[in-house]
DNA sequence: GACATTGGTCTCAAATAGAGACCAATGATC
DNA sequence: GATCATTGGTCTCTATTTGAGACCAATGTC
């Protein structure tokens, strides 16, 4: 019933299982997409196809270097579809394949667990620094 | 309607907002929770509390070093509860508090996530590492 | 003629993660 | 009664990752 225990569950038998990162689907996605950039990526995308620099400016903190090398593992991981426009000045546009575009469900929990809760994470962080 | 155009709303809507870390919840917890060890960690405590050592043996390649910071992190933020009983040795067993536990509903669906579309991600690679 | 824009790559420095030694006190083993 | 493992960490040293910023070539704009 309880998400809780359906997680324990599924924890419990990665573990009887050996749960390494080959056979292990969580443990392979979130060593690719758990990091600070990919998920932020995603949700930029979510909204619509968008070029390298209008992505770079929507994420205001990412590095040039940082953006190329997420953008290159989801498209890697068919999560992302690059496509590029021979010009001069080139352009390059990137938008979510379908399989991205299924991946939004699951962000959008994420997202929104994170709005309705921050205050409370927030109220723990205070109570630690003040008995500090 | 759809999950990816509600996501892709709540981003624009970020980005009128500034979206720096202090004020954007989804920034400031994918910061701290978005790493490679922390779900996994909130994972293996949804089956029940569990002491330092066992966790330790249940992912197998964390090093103390980081199952120590991260859990640090995750009480820090009010979704694990750290328990000392000062016997010698030590025994001091980790559980989720009713913060954390909220968390087991966003973070099953990222797993499930996972375990239904990693085929195709493997897929993908696969692909590519032909092409290339 | 100078300057900005495109989508990156390259180099170097800074931050972060990992490996493994070490700790003190006790209980089990030999 | 000496040795050994166990507890929950910390500390140091090294390896990996990240970030900052210069640079690129070709074109359009002022």
């Amino acid at each position: 019933m309880d998400a809780r225990v359906a997680l324990g569950a599924k924890f419990e038998n990665w573990l009887a299982l050996g749960f390494d990162d080959a056979r292990c689907p969580v443990r392979n996605l979130l060593d690719q997409i758990g990091d600070r950039w990919s998920m932020l990526v995603l949700a930029a995308l979510a909204g619509g196809a968008k070029r390298f620099s209008t992505l770079a400016r929507a994420l205001p903190d990412i590095s040039k270097r940082m953006l190329t090398q997420t953008l290159r593992r989801l498209e890697a991981d068919g999560l992302v579809h690059r496509d590029v426009q021979p010009t001069v000045p080139p352009s390059v546009t990137y938008s979510l394949t379908s399989l991205g575009e299924s991946f939004a469900a699951p962000l959008l929990g994420l997202v929104e667990w994170a709005e309705a809760n921050f205050a409370a994470v927030l109220e723990a962080r205070a109570r630690r620094a003040q008995a500090a």
